[in-house]
DNA sequence: CAGTGGTCTAGACCACCAA
DNA sequence: TGGTGGTCTAGACCACTGG
């Protein structure tokens, strides 16, 4: 059952990427819009917050909508599966466990997790067959066991733990910044000590909000880029959840 | 003027903040809420997805609302502008223009820019006093010259140039990644060559979707973090713009 | 000033989750 | 099965942009 409003975002948006209306061109008004979908304005209304969303229209009261993209932008669900994502772009990926183990929460780890118990995954992924990221990732204790049952070589763990026990990893916090490669970072990506890499530390939790991982994740750089789009203004149904923050 | 689902968003993000609903726990139903603020159920939506917006909420067809975080997120609003964002956090921001050249615009920058004269500036900014920060800028041509006659210890340039000729940074998109320093680069911020900083590239346009400039900035290692919430699902409202790509 | 998007209402039906 | 959030309608008024 797709909804309405999603096959009108659907049209525009194919409408947008395909030219009909360039960069910098206005839209039509919501009134034609609606007319010409037989649709109730609020209808198109939500067909154009996900335009908006996604960075392809801007938006302002008392203007006609202006186009200013043309380029698709998935959504940020991609990210909370590298190998998801590499799928999504037709990257063939790769990677293995390292070193598993179990021990203990230590420091911060115990009220972010929420747990005692903790298993802490080291693992290298690949993307063409070229080391480009390396996960240490530590889980809580409850959904420790499913991951140990895992195979080493498991692709997508996101993918393995809903099918194995139907865990969704359903809203994450990503904190990005930029490391120099320590020596077991620089041995296992095939770089040198010292040479930068993109770091991802996430937080990830069910949609209940309890969380499942807590992973710093080093990507070499030149291999991926993070891409937002934003603007600014009082529209509620723009607003971007994320900030600059002060270094750690 | 604050809009009435405004200032329900603002109470709601209150009670939140203030622990009234714990991380975890369940937040009144909606029609629960229409009741509390005498309001239609539609404006308590509204107010209820800029909280999800923020990333404060979860949301999920057929189950109640879940409280996801009690930590204040700015919007992506400030990543504008280094010093508003600064100002908001108040941090004290310094910086002076290391260069300042026009010149014909190169490869790309004539496409992305859609201009053929460029004027390009090279700024190092401080927090408290500490560099951090190299920005590579390039204007477009229409408004080199506004540029131009700013002083050159200018703390804010977005809003140097709102003040002097109304122009409003409105949209952007910016793209995230690792790099090493360079001669120069090392230099100005004071590290040693090839250690690690966080590169921001952004290409800035006005509401009409007209290119202002092409930057690109990098960050001292540690100075500072992005930070992003998002969340999968269908729901529209919660949609973030912005994915993960390959290196350039 | 006319046109446009932003806000708000009141009500309806449906899909989904949890008990 | 009852309650909840997701979708959709039809209409109203207001704030703002632009000529």
């Amino acid at each position: 059952m797709v909804a309405r409003y999603e096959r009108i975002a659907a049209e525009l948006r194919d409408d947008i990427l395909g030219g009909a209306y360039p960069v910098g061109s206005q839209l039509p008004s919501e009134a034609e819009l609606a007319a010409r979908y037989s649709a109730a304005r609020g209808t198109v209304r939500q067909a154009i917050a996900v335009l908006i969303a996604e960075g392809l229209i801007g938006s302002r009261q008392g203007a006609r909508r202006v186009v200013l993209g043309n380029t698709p932008s998935q959504s940020f669900a991609e990210l909370h599966s590298f190998a998801q994502w590499a799928k999504a772009n037709g990257l063939r990926v790769g990677g293995r466990v390292i070193s598993q183990t179990p021990r203990a929460a230590r420091g911060a780890e115990a009220e972010r997790l929420a747990c005692g118990e903790v298993l802490e995954v080291l693992r290298l992924r690949t993307l063409e067959g070229e080391p480009v990221l390396i996960e240490r990732t530590v889980y809580a204790g409850w959904i420790a066991p499913a991951v140990a049952a895992l195979p080493p070589d498991c692709d997508s763990v996101t993918q393995a733990l809903y099918d194995s026990v139907g865990l969704v990893f359903a809203y994450g916090e990503h904190l990005i910044d930029a490391v120099a490669a320590g020596a077991s970072d620089a041995r296992l990506l095939g770089v040198r000590r010292g040479s930068p890499l993109l770091r991802q530390r996430r937080i990830t939790t069910t949609y209940e909000g309890r969380p499942v991982e807590w992973s710093d994740d080093r990507y070499r750089a030149g291999s991926v880029t993070f891409s937002i789009r934003n603007s600014i203004g009082s529209n509620p149904l723009v607003r971007q959840a994320g900030d600059l923050r002060l270094g750690d």
